[in-house]
DNA sequence: GTCTATATGACGATAGAC
DNA sequence: GTCTATCGTCATATAGAC
């Protein structure tokens, strides 16, 4: 309401959940730090304390909101869609666009060494992603072994994928994400289709 | 000759490699310390300069034996086989077997992020890697656009392959690098096959 | 809810003695 | 070729004042 600094008045949590992002879209996962997310929100280093119990807690925090960020643009993309290699198709090309797009929800939500066990809330947000493509599976093997298996394979393809286009530096996608898109659905569908 | 300490007549240079290549595999490239890599070699933390120029530089070093050593795999897997289908999987399956059974160097080699620029060995030896499925997809695919696309398509199976193998809680592969391997072969022939 | 102050411990890198 | 000593920087986390 007032025009003090805004920060100081119960706002702390959005912006470190805010500059935290930023940093780690930035600057990987891996090399987030508390203090410099504390030193972007414009508090000292000790200020986060309040209201996160440790550093990994807010990227776990971060992390999950990737993966709920993630199902939501799956349920919007995958509306209406019944056929399962479609569903495998279109979810494989909404993981690249979402790693993309959300590169910094991305690098928390896949690129972050933290002990998932310990936060609860991480991994149900996880399984309700994987869930999706799970199911279009098993649809499409009705023999378990063979469905896990599938579901690996397009999981590991999507998983490459982004990582290539992400950080290889010869770029053997090209630069387009559209193409890229393409070139994933087509690789899905092929395997789907071979398997 | 003697029987005083080792390290200290010549025997640094490999000794931090050793332990460099050691610490890698229980921290990952992105948490190595070149000062743990001295404490473990049993020197100071200013010894390693005399031979390394910087952290990154042995990390560099460390980075392209991996690359070597893989080189080395595939040849010697390949050796005698000419169909490009059967030495994209093989390429395919050597590269899962070497990410396991030689997980410290393959740390070094795929998750280390220096900048390859400033270390041309580093790079050399890479492309040789890369060469081997890059003149396979060729003879697949004779136009040079789709040759590209193919090749980046097994590049991420196999890569997003290894990576789910390596670090995914769920082990949706199971525990068998054998299993494993076969699953990654039949997905490579499904996508060569169906692109 | 945020601050200062502090304990503790890494790390990369350099200078100069031996 | 390795040492000690050191600088500067950064981090996580806690205690206690305001």
């Amino acid at each position: 309401m007032t025009t003090h600094d805004s920060y100081h008045h119960g706002d702390l949590r959005n912006a470190l959940e805010r500059a935290a992002l930023e940093l780690v879209g930035e600057k990987g996962a891996d090399n987030f730090s508390l203090s410099e997310a504390a030193r972007r929100a414009g508090v000292s280093p000790s200020a986060p304390y309040k209201h996160f119990a440790e550093r990994d807690a807010l990227l776990a925090v971060i992390a999950a909101k990737g993966h709920r960020f993630l199902h939501a643009m799956l349920r919007t993309a995958l509306a209406g869609e019944s056929d399962p290699a479609q569903i495998m198709r279109i979810a494989n090309e909404v993981f690249l666009t979402f790693a993309v797009e959300q590169h910094a929800l991305y690098e928390a939500s896949y690129y972050s060494r933290i002990d998932a066990e310990r936060y609860p809330e991480l991994m149900i947000a996880y399984k309700r992603v994987t869930d999706i493509t799970d199911d279009a599976a098993a649809r499409l093997r009705p023999d378990p072994a063979e469905a896990i298996g599938l579901a690996a394979a397009c999981g590991s393809l999507r998983y490459g994928f982004a990582a290539t286009f992400l950080f290889d530096r010869e770029k053997p996608m090209g630069e387009s994400l559209v193409t890229a898109r393409d070139q994933l659905g087509r690789a899905t569908i092929a395997l789907v289709n071979g398997y």
